[in-house]
DNA sequence: CGGGCTGGGTACGGTGTCGTACAAAATGTC
DNA sequence: GACATTTTGTACGACACCGTACCCAGCCCG
């Protein structure tokens, strides 16, 4: 039996995905509760943070990645204030296959141990109801980033990523390194610089040292294409307000929303 | 409330995820199931099959995508006889964002109907525990495509995916052409062929019309690396026993087994 | 047996991305 | 203020893969 953390019963208006709970059911969770602050790079998997759990994140930013290489490989999914890390224990997956990495300079999550976690979800089927949709939403985001690296030009995907990383920040600027995004998506840090003179050329953004501000969001969609969108608008739709515009503005005449691929018939 | 089919319970051993569930938990389901036959490029989404349902295959082999733009996007993954369809209503979604093709040539599949199942894991938690802990498979199976299509050279992700369908295949001949494998990889149907004449020299692989053989599943293994394996070797260790070999042969003295990518330090 | 179709072999130029490398700028540190 | 470190700018050759195209071999069908 756990024991509930009387005195501490944290905010957890910073978690969308929290906030979206029906009051019972977050007062299953909120007594066992604890904000943790997340530095940059820092990682959580299995054994990092000393015990099973699932983390549900505030300001800090978390890289999904598989465990196999640690940052050499690509970015399974980011996940943000509007998710939770640590879906597989719903499934009865105690070790999950997935590592995630602190982007950007990091920020707090609220953590709450396996075991009461589950507890909760036994007592409540809307909870676990509630949580399941979100592994089925980061499932998409999956699937669409499976679809992104495949199929898309490095721009593209760059452009991607980063409106990824602008959905789960305040501002709009992001601290971030060209590296960053390279390992992110595995390709070369020259590359990813190139990429971002061409936006910034197009006014879209600017970037300083290990800076990068988003000027105009809309166009950044236009030129992600069809690979950004689709996981976020299903999110808004049957989990919570996603936290940035995802429409473009309405169309002027004759206008074209989204250039198609260039192999569709 | 649904009318359990009483005239027909059909044989489920032909579904190893089906088989591997305890006695009660199999029979909550056993009086809903009905087997469908499914013809080569036939589709399972949301409408084609008149309703939401989750579909166990049998000898039939799905190859997954996004519904966004048909076949002329890359598989996330392939689901045959080791597991199912249909995760999304588990997590409490009713339209999923993926669709299913018919791999290869066709073959059988058990069909239940969103309602009864539903019913049935409202019954038995072991049994929403089951199903769930493939779902995450299935999440590790994508992952696992996701890594190795943005890293792998197209020879490595070739074998890869001739693994995969051989894995849920019987027998050691598939049918299928280049075609359909290019479609999959996202790559061109000439490459394909490159990639087989390569593999044929090697003497792993035997090519007729529309005719794969695999000669040397353990040399396939070795060229396909990493990236195959992880998500299986976890599906034995957590689900079931996998139809297939896993392990490669003993090694001989200062043989290294998987050649380690070349990126590694 | 002949025509039509599907699947496979092969070629050619184009290019996006890679690996590597080095220098310049910005920042932190003593 | 001098030095180390991190981040960014830029270059060059290599090459895997792409798009497209055309032809031929098996196979089905009338």
């Amino acid at each position: 039996m756990s024991k509930p953390n009387a005195h501490y019963a944290p905010d957890i208006r910073g978690n969308l995905l929290l906030r979206s709970l029906a009051q019972s059911d977050a007062w299953l969770l909120i007594p066992h509760l604890s904000r943790l602050p997340f530095g940059p790079r820092e990682s959580v998997g299995r054994t990092s943070c000393g015990s099973v759990q699932m983390i549900f994140p505030e300001t800090a930013v978390f890289c999904v990645r598989q465990t196999l290489l640690g940052d050499r490989q690509p970015a399974l999914g980011l996940v943000g204030h509007e998710g939770v890390l640590g879906w597989s224990l719903l499934m009865g997956v105690e070790e999950s296959f997935t590592l995630a990495t602190v982007e950007m300079q990091g920020g707090t999550a609220l953590s709450i141990a396996a075991g009461p976690l589950l507890e909760a979800c036994a007592k409540s089927a809307t909870l676990r109801a509630n949580l399941l949709r979100y592994a089925d939403n980061f499932l998409e985001q999956m699937a669409s980033m499976l679809g992104s690296n495949t199929i898309d030009a490095l721009e593209r995907r760059v452009a991607r990523w980063i409106l990824m990383l602008h959905d789960r920040s305040q501002g709009d600027t992001l601290l971030l390194t060209h590296d960053e995004v390279a390992r992110a998506l595995h390709t070369r840090r020259a590359s990813v610089t190139e990429c971002f003179h061409v936006l910034e050329g197009e006014k879209i953004l600017r970037c300083e040292r290990a800076r990068v501000t988003i000027c105009d969001r809309e166009r950044l969609m236009v030129l992600a294409g069809f690979s950004y969108g689709a996981a976020e608008a299903r999110y808004a739709a049957e989990i919570a307000p996603w936290p940035r515009e995802l429409q473009p503005p309405p169309l002027s005449q004759g206008q074209v929303r989204f250039s198609p691929p260039a192999w569709l018939p």
